[in-house]
DNA sequence: TCTGGGGTCCTAGGACCC
DNA sequence: TCTGGGGTCCTAGGACCC
């Protein structure tokens, strides 16, 4: 037995936890570059504001009918996500972080009523963070997410499920005449594992409810689809195929991409952007103990701009596996350089490092050439640059981001030319002893 | 006229998730 | 003027092996 604990509009409601004048509101969080709409309030949803809605196309609203929008605070929500998760462990024995604001429950062993159990939890994630949760519960993680997604929207659109409950639904104790009922009121779309792409095709098939898929022949839906899709027909049929993973292993690739704050043409700024990035990159591969054996960079111009398009992407081989910000840095710029197109205006741009292992596992090598040259210009060992980096991650840590850096990213702060727009962002309430919220008597 | 069988590995692309 | 970022898994097809 499984339960989904998922924050309802999670990004909005962190937003509100500190400004509760934002209650009630129709609020949006936007992506990075104050982008597009990445979560909405009920209300916002109410107003018929889409997932991913660029913000130039329904910035009238603003004026029109009050909607509020911000830059997306991304501290803050992975701060008040730690503390949302740490409350719902304990719901049941073990838990799947899957995502920001998600996670399954393993509710092997637990005894008595789930339900009320889910309800005491849910308020206590309420009480102790401000964030208000939905919970679903049933036999596989498939169900349980249809359970959240009926307790979700049983809560914001009352009467649409009358034999729910809002914010907890336990699938697994329903009788079979009220599932089939509740299978039968929900699209095909809202499966987890049925994107749009498969939703179409089923609908084109005649497959429209999640009662239909349900009832499709297992060998049918692996002949015309793929294994994944019968994984997902089974687990809608009680039968569990997708395993709690409450101990994740190290990530196999780690990026860093961003779009820039205005197109950029030049050279210069793209190298340091692209060395940035492999520096950030690099910081979270040493945070999973592992070394990066490759790295890609790529760019690219607007898709949404006419004209003639640029794409380029290269892959860079280390010569040693490495999680050395300035190796990388330096392999990140080398790749730009070696793509570097003039004449277009590039939006985005980005690293991705790949071939990971972890950083146990030394590669021995003939000692057939001396130290690679990116360690001799600095007269220093592979051991004093490890040294560096720990020191750098530490000072980073206790003083923020950035605060030491390689000189190959340029000026920091916000007169970067390539930085990102946000002109919206609220302050780091919770990580930022200057940004605390003060209450006065 | 007629050209095997069985396998692995890699890559690109497509689909999905939040 | 203005359209996010970071992941995972699967599959098909090609290269290559004996």
């Amino acid at each position: 037995m499984y339960a989904l604990v998922d924050g309802n509009n999670f990004y909005v409601s962190c937003e509100r936890v500190f400004r509760p004048s934002l209650n009630g509101r129709p609020v949006i969080v936007l992506s990075n570059n104050d982008g597009c709409a990445i979560a909405r309030s009920n209300e916002a949803k109410a107003l018929g504001i889409k997932m991913g809605a660029p913000w130039f196309k329904i910035r009238h609203m603003e004026q029109e009918a009050g909607l509020v929008a911000l830059s997306a605070n991304f501290t803050l929500y992975g701060d008040m996500s730690d503390r949302m998760m740490s409350l719902a462990a304990g719901l049941g024995p073990s838990q799947e972080i899957y995502s920001i604001d998600e996670s399954f429950i393993g509710l092997q062993g637990v005894r008595g009523d789930l339900v009320s159990r889910a309800f005491k939890v849910r308020a206590r994630i309420h009480q102790w963070t401000g964030i208000p949760t939905c919970i679903g519960i049933a036999p596989t993680k498939t169900l349980a997410k249809l359970a959240n997604h009926i307790a979700k929207t049983a809560e914001r659109k009352p009467g649409s499920y009358p034999q729910m409950l809002a914010q907890v639904c336990n699938l697994a104790t329903l009788p079979a005449q009220d599932l089939d009922d509740v299978l039968q009121a929900t699209a095909v779309s809202e499966v987890w594992g049925v994107g749009p792409r498969i939703a179409k095709q089923l609908q084109d098939g005649g497959i429209r409810t999640v009662l239909d898929l349900t009832r499709m022949d297992t060998a049918t839906i692996r002949r015309g689809w793929s294994v994944t899709l019968e994984k997902t027909v089974r687990e809608l049929q009680g039968q569990s195929c997708i395993e709690l993973d409450d101990a994740p292993g190290p990530k196999q690739q780690i990026a860093c991409t961003r779009s820039f704050g205005k197109p950029m043409h030049e050279l210069g700024p793209l190298v340091e952007a692209v060395s940035e990035f492999a520096g950030r990159a690099a910081e979270k591969l040493r945070k999973q103990n592992c070394l990066a054996s490759e790295l890609l960079v790529f760019m690219h111009t607007s898709p949404y701009r006419p004209g003639a398009q640029c794409s380029r992407s290269v892959v860079v081989p280390l010569r040693r596996p490495t999680d050395d910000t300035l190796a990388l840095a330096q392999a990140a710029a080398d790749g730009m350089r070696y793509m570097y197109v003039p004449g277009f205006r590039f939006i985005k741009a980005g690293v991705i490092l790949v071939e990971l292992q972890p950083a146990s596992v030394q590669q021995w090598e003939l000692d057939l050439e001396p130290l690679a040259h990116e360690d001799a210009a600095t007269a220093t060992t592979p051991r004093d640059r490890s040294r560096l980096m720990t020191a750098m991650d530490a000072i980073n840590c206790r003083y923020g981001k950035g605060t030491v850096h390689s000189a190959a990213t340029g000026k920091q702060g916000p007169k970067r030319e390539w930085g990102m727009k946000q002109e919206r962002r609220t302050p780091q309430y919770t990580t930022r002893l200057e940004d605390v919220p003060v209450v006065r008597a």
